[in-house]
DNA sequence: GGTTATTATATTGTACACAATTTAATTGTA
DNA sequence: TACAATTAAATTGTGTACAATATAATAACC
């Protein structure tokens, strides 16, 4: 086998597929005014509220290069607050606002509606979700 | 099931291994002065040299407010050159200068060491390599 | 307590990624 | 053959990504 032919790398799949699917959610965060990276931030923070920025940046494996001038523009747009830690001054505290609080609701669509995008059974989706979070974890251990 | 959980999403998975592979071929490919993006233009020239912007931008997915300058750095490394295709000025064709070609014998061991680096079988890294090209197949065919 | 090391974020610079528009060449058609 | 429609790249503008460095605050140590 030619390791060096396009069809055969696994990276490949990788890559095109992940730009493929966040340019199906375009279309439907669009309505909400959210890139998908920032779309990742507000489901963290309607998680768990008022974490610091290298939390958002452990649990979505991005540095703060990335994370601070995108936090900045989520600022601007009145989603979050960014404040600096009292108890630490280094840090900064991002919280949602009450309107980035309030974007949940109209985003509880936003799955289904990607998943119907995706044309793929219900378990075949968690079986490829649990296959992937198992390499991720791995390849993260390493690192 | 909280749909809006990030732990439930199969695109966030996706997403951040993409991004953690590409890390992971960084280290290989720096020693080719590439980057991830231009060494899968080099796997498509080794294959198919002599190719038009678009049939780049057809087999990468990648349009070519992307792909301009990105090739223009390529040929600023001397790996390819541009040339308007005189049957049909509006076409670039895009060909390996021999330093292109010569480069290949240099990425022999990349997609090995990259493998070794996964710490992934050879058959469960081919299911799914299959598994994420037919769901690429089928989100293609649908766009 | 002053100095050094470490940590958290911000900044700078380079390289994608993609929507929208522009430019130039070719094709289709009256 | 003119002229509108289409096509291929290039350009512009915005938003990630990430390496490398800078800045400021805290911790560790003498």
């Amino acid at each position: 086998m030619d390791k060096l032919l396009l069809a055969n790398q696994v990276c490949f799949p990788l890559y095109a597929l992940s730009r493929q699917v966040t340019a199906l959610y375009r279309p439907l965060l669009e309505k909400l005014d959210l890139t998908y990276p920032q779309y990742l931030v507000l489901l963290l923070l309607w998680e768990t509220d008022r974490v610091s920025v290298s939390d958002i940046g452990d649990r979505l494996l991005l540095d703060s290069g990335t994370l601070t001038p995108l936090l900045k523009r989520m600022e601007q747009k009145g989603l979050i607050s960014r404040t600096r830690n009292p108890a630490d001054e280094r840090q900064v505290t991002i919280q949602l606002t009450e309107s980035g609080r309030a974007l949940q609701e109209q985003a509880l669509n936003v799955p289904t509606d990607l998943q119907a995008s995706l044309n793929l059974g219900n378990e075949p989706l968690i079986a490829l979700r649990v296959q992937l979070q198992t390499l991720l974890d791995q390849i993260s251990v390493i690192k």
